[in-house]
DNA sequence: CGCGAATCTTGACGACTGTCAAGATTTCTT
DNA sequence: AAGAAATCTTGACAGTCGTCAAGATTCGCG
């Protein structure tokens, strides 16, 4: 009893200690990063506002970039489906727009650094291609999350989509990214827009019905 | 002829030269930064890049921060009447989409630095206190700047816009910043694309004519 | 021409960075 | 419980950064 508490078939084997320690990592990184950045989050300030070291990051991670990445692969899998509920819940048309456009609302409010930092790594891919191939593939997931949204809300209407995934995920990354600046810059209103201008928005993206 | 050469009144005073030189120093930087970016661009790759010393920055700027800020503002000059010349030259809604669609292409090709860097300090903005007030500014010049593009193609088709000038500002920022992002990736068809989707895009954006 | 002001160069400073290695500590195995 | 393997801490390294000051250089006016 004193050597294997959990029975169940090799538990807690090593490999699967240090990807805890990876991901524990990861988590108390991705707060500091999100408070300062890419650019301005050194090792020795994540490490401080963790439970470990400065040295630790080399011993679970090769370089800075590699931590980096795989924070960013970690945040994508805690996010990619936020608005699964939605899709799945929503009873009409009308009503998947005002679930939608009150999720984008919240999630502006509850994770506005996470959003932030995301949007500061995409940048940061366009001078440092090591970063590139991460990125797509975030970008990627997060296009299919909306077509998921827009797909649902055009059968739910009856009809079909008018405009592609990529031009939707544009166009609704761009709002989303305006109202994140807006909410920041302390301006009143930035996330009733945000709202307003996708319950408005969302009509215009289905075929005519006729 | 030796001293004065050009005989307007009193051109080429102290102050006016003081000026110049930071015109030419912003100049310079925006090369560097654009490479760069942000982060990466020290002000001796800087001065490097140019014909001055690192030193002679703080005697023109106080610190990084100020000529960063000044060269953006710098930029936002030069490039926030690109389309004008295709409002003025647009014989109806449909040239004018279409004129649209390719002067957004060629800006991409021509000018794909200073568009990241424009990304880049957006990004920063959202950590930077100090860079926000200029931000907005030149986000607001931007969406006039598309706002005008919006009302003319209204104009030219009879009708008005069905979607506000902040909206319009979004989807448009959203898919162009796709498309740089697919360009500087060496994504084939990501330009194509972004003609081909501002084109079919922009008869969305008005109120139905009936 | 000569002198004072403006402009620029050079070199140095303290602080901070990512990286790494050597040793201390913990954990696991036998 | 003892030894081996793993994990972690600490301290140091070579660079780079923004900043600044002292001196060299250039410019403009009398």
């Amino acid at each position: 009893m004193t050597q294997v508490a959990a029975p169940r078939a090799a538990r807690r084997t090593p490999a699967d200690k240090h990807d805890e320690r990876r991901k524990a990592l990861a988590e108390s990184a991705l707060r500091t990063l999100g408070e300062l950045g890419y650019a301005r989050a050194s090792l020795r300030e994540i490490a401080n506002n963790s439970e470990f070291s400065h040295g630790v990051v080399h011993y679970y991670f090769h370089d800075k970039l590699e931590l980096i990445v795989y924070c960013v692969r970690y945040y994508k899998q805690t996010c990619v489906h936020r608005y699964d509920g939605v899709v799945a819940e929503a009873t009409s048309a009308a009503d998947l727009a005002t679930r939608f456009g009150d999720k984008l609302v919240e999630t502006i409010v509850e994770e506005a650094p996470m959003h932030r930092l995301w949007y500061d790594l995409r940048s940061q891919s366009m001078f440092e291609e090591s970063l590139r191939e991460a990125v797509t593939q975030i970008d990627q997931s997060l296009e299919d999350m909306i077509a998921r949204v827009v797909n649902r809300y055009a059968e739910l209407a009856g009809t079909e989509p008018a405009i592609a995934a990529p031009v939707a995920y544009g166009m609704f990354d761009g709002i989303f990214q305006q109202a994140l600046l807006g909410h920041l810059n302390g301006r009143d209103g930035a996330l009733e827009d945000l709202r307003t201008q996708t319950v408005a928005l969302m009509p215009m993206l289905l075929a005519p019905t006729s």
